[in-house]
DNA sequence: GGAATATAAATCGCACACGATTTAATCGCA
DNA sequence: TGCGATTAAATCGTGTGCGATTTATATTCC
């Protein structure tokens, strides 16, 4: 029985952090629903956006772009390349560097996911303009965290 | 070369999605930095806050307070449980089920890191309404991709 | 009462995320 | 020129998240 009048939930009410939580909890299993018939996780959907914006990117850069670090980042690009979408490449100029870029699969698949955003924006049931507010709203707040953690 | 002129980031302006996802790893870094000190991560910090809130709560009640299933909880509340700050035993009316209860130190731990949100609310430099204006904002968005995930 | 069904946790495998360290290449500068 | 400092990736270990399955207990209903 499942006794909704008595918010079993709830113990986090106007807790910003488990907000942003709980928001991110949701939009990744939203995409992960989408992405999963492209195979991609949602990182790695960001590495293909950020690719096709503009190839050749160094492992820092994509860690710039998307706030991760080559921690994160190599195992995932490795991946990616696993799967035949990516290749990587050490600058001639600079052997320490990186750089990555699109393989023709990943370029073909980077234009199949153009459709991913609007048919996500879709599902939300929220108004268009509402969407793009908050996307302003959370990175006033991301930036405010980032520059907290900086100290 | 460092070209910051060029923005290597920001190829992800207006996404909702990577608004979400880029604050939600902001949130955690400052937590990160804050709960390092009690030696908790950010998940076991909202195990103990809702336990706090009612005690002996079952891994299923734990799962609808913070939006996670017995996949990822049983694990981390066995971590808690390891650490001496929770203790874990079957019901005995429904063998089936786990609850959940503070130990002493789990109790005195869960006062101590009262302190946490109006550390981290400080730390962020955004006045409380708005911080509490955006807590809405993104409980409606998290509510209606919860919508969109169950279709 | 007993078999089929349902439910609660737990288990397993994989993919992030990140602190800390390591390796390799380049830079800075005396 | 050469050596210490810096930088870029990679590696390692731990802790989430989660889909899929398993195990154990409870419920249903004939």
């Amino acid at each position: 029985m499942t006794d909704a009048s008595q918010t079993a939930a709830g113990p986090f009410e106007g807790y910003l952090c488990f907000s942003v939580y709980a928001a991110g909890l949701a939009f990744n299993r939203l995409y992960k629903q989408v992405l999963d018939r492209f195979g991609l996780t949602y990182p790695q959907y960001l590495v293909l956006v950020a690719l096709r914006q503009r190839d050749g990117r160094t492992v820092s850069e994509l860690g710039e772009a998307l706030f991760l670090e080559s921690n994160t980042l190599t195992p995932l690009i490795k991946r990616l390349e696993a799967a035949g979408l990516v290749e990587r490449r050490r600058d001639t100029r600079d052997e320490r560097v990186v750089r990555v870029s699109l393989s023709d699969a990943g370029r073909a698949l980077a234009v199949d996911i153009e459709c991913v955003p609007p048919q996500i924006g879709e599902a939300i049931g929220i108004d268009h303009a509402r969407l793009g507010q908050m996307a302003q709203t959370l990175d006033e707040l991301a930036a405010g965290l980032r520059r907290a953690v900086r100290d």
